[in-house]
DNA sequence: TCACGATCTTGACATAGCTCAAAGATTATT
DNA sequence: AATAATCTTTGAGCTATGTCAAGATCGTGA
């Protein structure tokens, strides 16, 4: 079967450099340097991301503050629950999910990360994260430790009201989510997720209407309210009536507008 | 009936003197003066609100963006979904709910603000407000134009900080919801829901055992995403298992150790 | 390559919470 | 004070989704 995965695609394109950089480093001290050859100035999701609309001046100090990490891989955490929060991240590659786990032990996902998302903006409020982020495949991210990011953002008015604006977007998102759970049946949340993930993908340049799910069908029912065999009966149900297909994790998007439909208008 | 309403009393204390100013205030032209003695500085709610941990002088500087806008009553909004973004408010006494409306006509609730809370914060990624946000009861607020503050904020390191802690403390609320929503019984939502009021009256110095909930149980519905039934039949029944106490809206939370129970350790 | 664990699918059944309905209580309006 | 409108409670039955169970499939590491 042939992949329709582009996520892939984008991770490998973003990370490639990086890999091989480190792979041709034979002796094994700091793995992933600082001045790998990516720069936000080179980054193709700049405008995307924390510097969108920053001069060429103003990027370089943000630069001088971004950390690029190894690669992470599936499972990998990025910071966990209670952490002390030190650093919000940016997704270059790949996908992370968050997630708190509730007392009884089963964990509930609060979020997915794609390329250009800001992950960690839980921890901003009490110094301590709430969640825990975790790769849900390979992926690589640059770490913004916070405290710089106050300081610079008092000194570049458009980093500050970048930073501003992304905050204000997951606030946005969440009160969607909010309304999601609150109100959808079980069909209007696939369908609503569906089409959201399509057009986090659009946003960074990938298909909008094919694409690999970084993520379990158990994951989705978490972070949707619902148990993984709805969510699986609905992909089964979804397909059957022509709307979707589904093949493992490969989705195709065959009849957005309807999808729309389901959802109930004025989303998307 | 003797009405333990405490919330009713914070209202009253807070903006009597506007109330008494405009109504001694024969021709009625500009009903609300700027200055009508209140101000940050005396504001008793200035450790909880923006202002937090501010010297004077930058209080000062605070106080003179700060728009103190005539008293609302039930029913007035303060924004409408769509509107253009402009300011954020900070309650100063009363209650206020945010709601969308749904293509199906229906509202959903998407948050209730309390005294010394921040609303309006879901307009500032897209310049567009997201909600609507109307008055429960008879209310007043401080309004912050927010070009201004994001002036403000270039120059005063504290402010900044204060307003990235508030707006991260609005994704770390919306994100808790998020789990209550996606995998809380109507039991535990309810439980949930009245511990959280308790610990916001508690934190504006009324009492978190006895209060006044300003919002209908339609309202708590819509905001839990259950159905009015579910909510009045959910009180009865912790009513009669002695856990509160419920005289239509006034609540007493009887056996609080119980309630944390229900929702399952770990919170509150 | 094989085998194991994780993930996904499908079926049969149970139930929490929804819907519909109607009456009582509270609040607003005249 | 009377009336209307809104809000709340309670009951009876229904249904969407959860639970439990069993197989099928996929991916991974030996």
């Amino acid at each position: 079967m042939q992949s329709i995965n582009n996520s892939t695609e984008l991770n490998n394109t973003l990370a490639s450099s990086e890999l091989q950089d480190n792979r041709s480093n034979a002796p094994v001290i700091k793995l992933c340097p600082h001045s790998s050859g990516v720069s936000c100035g080179s980054c193709r999701l700049n405008e995307l991301c924390l510097p969108i609309a920053l001069s060429e001046g103003e990027m370089q100090q943000l630069d001088d503050i971004v950390e690029r990490n190894c690669p992470y891989k599936k499972a990998d955490h990025l910071y966990r629950q209670h952490d002390e929060f030190k650093s919000i991240f940016a997704v270059r590659s790949g996908s992370f999910k968050t997630y708190v786990l509730s007392s009884s032990g089963s964990g509930r996902v609060t979020g997915f990360y794609l390329p250009g998302e800001i992950i960690g903006m839980d921890g901003i409020a009490d110094r301590t994260h709430a969640n825990s982020a975790v790769a849900l495949e390979h992926a690589s991210i640059c770490e913004i430790p916070f405290s710089q990011l106050e300081s610079l953002s008092l000194k570049l008015p458009s980093l500050q009201h970048n930073f501003f604006s992304i905050m204000g977007a997951e606030i946005t998102k969440d009160q969607k989510i909010h309304t999601i759970l609150s109100s959808y049946s079980a069909e209007q949340r696939i369908a609503s997720f569906l089409l959201g993930v399509s057009s986090r993908y659009a946003r960074v340049g990938l298909s909008p209407t094919r694409f690999h799910l970084p993520m379990t069908r158990g994951d989705i029912g978490e972070y949707l309210g619902l148990t993984v065999e709805t969510v699986s009966r609905l992909f089964t149900a979804l397909q059957k009536k022509g709307l979707i297909s589904v093949d493992n994790r490969e989705i195709a998007l065959l009849e957005k507008d309807e999808l729309r439909a389901i959802v109930g208008a004025d989303e998307f």
